[in-house]
DNA sequence: AGCGGTCAAGTTGAT
DNA sequence: ATCAACTTGACCGCT
């Protein structure tokens, strides 16, 4: 079997992850504000060490972190350093207590910085804020032992080809830190596989497969080939998406997500082991588990 | 305590 | 032109 993954919340489980406005802090003096932010960070420290503990528990074998598992922590204005925050060793301790445990059990962790993290903007504040953002999730990586931080190819600004040169040209400005757990994911609009494996292949970089938006966003390869040719670009266990469409794939908006994954759109070539499989579902842990218990239950 | 408007950020495509 | 979609509703200030 593979290796499943939960997507940085819960249906039911009351485990919850906090965060706050810039407006908010804005409003507050500064040691107030991070009195504030201190706070939310423990509690998030404390709350991701429950998540890894129920994916423990539940076999579920990788978790993805909230970008804003630090809150607001690159904003330009209010942004902060951990070590300014009251109690930052201590929060920092509690991460790496995290890293411990998800080593000692097996869990994969990884990050999906949001849609403005974008490496390929012709907008320089726009790359600068990306790699600011990109910098702060390696760090948090570093602490709690992540190997993914995975992105989208970016914007195509009317050329795809000079886009992607863009990318491989903001990647070298990178931390090696960061270098290390970079990964480019396919997707629903933009971006194909067949667009982004040169790229992998250039910056040697693993490709996330997403087969959800390989669905919505065909190229020449087959889904089988695709899977191929990802788990290829991987020096490591390949990690892969998978989602199905809300109302159907002859509904009016195939790429939202739907609850639960439909056994039908699980490619049988997905279950094999020395795979991570990142369930998109709405209905979180909930969804990892019957897809698991539907595919145990279908070779049986 | 409950409720409704608001939330840092980019890009694309549907309406 | 506006807005929803993207890993996801949660937060905050008003009553």
């Amino acid at each position: 079997m593979p290796r499943f993954g939960l997507c940085c919340m819960f249906k039911e489980q009351p485990i919850k992850f906090r965060t706050t406005t810039a407006t908010s802090i804005g409003k507050m003096d500064r040691l107030k504000a991070l009195e504030k932010i201190d706070n939310l960070c423990m509690q998030n420290a404390e709350s991701l060490m429950l998540a890894l503990q129920f994916c423990n528990q539940n076999d579920i074998g990788c978790f993805r972190v909230n970008s804003q598992i630090l809150p607001i922590k690159t904003h330009p204005e209010y942004g902060y350093e951990v070590k300014d925050l009251p109690n930052g060793n201590e929060i920092v301790n509690q991460f790496i207590k995290c890293g411990e445990f998800a080593k000692q059990n097996d869990i994969r962790t990884c990050f999906h910085p949001d849609q403005f993290v974008v490496l390929n903007s012709p907008k320089e504040n726009v790359v600068k804020a990306s790699i600011r953002e990109l910098e702060y999730q390696a760090e948090v990586s570093e602490w709690i032992n992540a190997d993914v931080i995975n992105i989208h190819g970016g914007g195509v600004y009317g050329n795809k080809t000079e886009a992607l040169k863009d990318f491989i040209q903001n990647f070298k400005s990178l931390s090696q830190s960061v270098k290390d757990r970079l990964t480019i994911e396919n997707d629903d609009k933009s971006y194909t596989p067949e667009d982004l494996l040169p790229v992998c292949h250039k910056i040697n970089i693993p490709l996330v497969y997403d087969v959800h938006h390989h669905r919505c966003n065909k190229d020449i390869y087959s889904l089988r080939e695709a899977t191929e040719k990802a788990k290829e670009t991987w020096n490591r266990e390949p990690l892969f998406h998978i989602s199905s469409p809300i109302d159907g794939w002859q509904g009016r908006k195939p790429q939202r997500h739907h609850d639960f994954i439909d056994l039908k759109d699980f490619p049988e070539y997905w279950n094999v082991s020395n795979l991570t499989i990142e369930i998109e579902a709405k209905a979180k842990e909930l969804a990892v588990l019957q897809i698991r218990e539907e595919l145990s239950n279908n070779i049986a």
